[in-house]
DNA sequence: CGCCAGGTTGATTTCGCTCAAGCAATGTGG
DNA sequence: CCACATTGCTTGAGCGAAATCAACCTGGCG
């Protein structure tokens, strides 16, 4: 436990692949250099928390492997996950921006490795270089435009839809192909989390996995997900043809 | 019809009250001129498209006065609802900062006064005046945060405590009081619009109003809404004490 | 006048929630 | 090592909320 709060080898943001692909890229050489002096990277094993709901917003959270997950609590005391954050994923930046408590928690999933940047490192930066305000602005709204495809999504889909979306997302990140064509996950998610994310109840999630078996789109087994015709997926979601 | 086209008076951002209340009140003087000379603001009539999904982006649009509804198509080609502006509210900066066509659509819901800047001037602004890039990073980020909230919200509440929650937020934009304590107000939206932004089918909406009038909640005549206890609204919302 | 869009209401059915039981895997304390 | 609790998952039965389908009403408009 405690020898994890030291910084560990591989937190050297200059050759950080992710950078090369997130807001960071716009950093000049000097300006990696001092983010790298700033940042502080640790590993996460499955399950710890990196933040948590309420407590204030010490810094931001650059993800540099594994996976996390961002839930929020409900009105009635439910977590639900509202997001998944993978490598290169920047966490945490709107209770740093908006100077608030974090009304969100996040937790690693897997074993994790994720840097630290803390606030006045993030607004020096930020002050010296423009370009990186607008990185995150673009980010940012990214991030609202899934989010309200997601509103409109969950207020018209199925429940079952909303499974079979989640599961090809997943798929995509998780997956990998095997020889004859077919897919396999691990699914980095227990039932009640899927359920959460599709806005549903865990028996329900059961009850749609049955489903799937029996019309032979997927065999589940514990975490393990096999989807022999990945196309079978595409055809069930996209059906609507309008005109 | 054509005339609307010509810029109107009053479109004179250096007198202009929303700007002192929005993102634009970080610019200097020199740049609120730069923004006066760039806008064309016109007025619109109840029903007009302010922009349509799927053009491209030219500018963003600052409401000035008048209510306007964002409108995205969902998969089966019926529009939903998922924002409302208001005076002060900036609109469309999503396209124009990612570069894409518009994937919602703007429309005045009644008169209103509605200013155009178009993206070179935006672009030169942001250039110039970086707090503007930050302003609208935190604009951003808290409706990233609000849509977030209303994911969750939608995934555990019952249409009836969403459509009151609905109501709420509309009795506090669009009702008054009167002498007597209770509230009035015209409503903006057709059934469909609302049903749309709770998630549900206009007929759904006609009977939790049948039902709220027949718990004496309100009372509904067109799209006046009387509510004699403003308070009894909330106490129906506020139910859940945990622990 | 007929037509149409928006709204209300009714009858029926479907979907998904709630409550509940049971099961396997894992953990814990005696 | 066994007895027992705990956690995650599955499955069943019953019920309630809301979707669907359909009829009908109203006001505005060519």
């Amino acid at each position: 436990m405690v020898e994890q709060r030291r910084s560990i080898p591989g937190g050297d943001c200059t050759e950080c692949r992710m950078r090369q692909s997130n807001e960071w890229q716009v950093l000049r050489e000097e300006e990696v250099n001092f983010l790298a002096r700033s940042q502080k990277c640790r590993s996460y094993h499955a399950g710890e928390v990196v933040f948590a709901e309420g407590e204030p917003s010490y810094g931001i959270y650059c993800v540099k492997s594994g996976t996390v997950a961002i839930r929020k609590i409900d009105n009635i005391g439910n977590p639900v996950l509202v997001q998944l954050g993978y490598p290169g994923d920047t966490l945490g930046y709107r209770g740093l921006l908006l100077g608030e408590n974090r009304n969100s928690s996040a937790e690693a999933l897997g074993p994790s490795k994720i840097c630290f940047i803390d606030k006045q490192a993030v607004n020096t930066l930020l002050d010296k270089n423009p370009a990186l305000g607008l990185q995150f602005l673009r980010r940012v709204t990214t991030d609202l435009d899934n989010a309200y495809t997601k509103l409109v999504e969950n207020a018209t889909f199925s429940n079952r839809t909303k499974f079979l979306h989640l599961l090809l997302v997943l798929m995509n990140r998780h997956g990998r192909m095997t020889n004859d064509g077919s897919r396999v996950m691990q699914l980095p998610l227990s039932r009640r989390d899927m359920a959460s994310m599709i806005g549903t109840r865990h028996e329900t999630v059961s009850r749609i996995i049955s489903r799937l078996e029996e019309d032979g789109i997927a065999r589940f087994s514990g975490r393990t997900v096999h989807v022999k015709q990945p196309h079978s997926l595409l055809e069930e979601i996209r059906p609507v043809v309008l005109e």
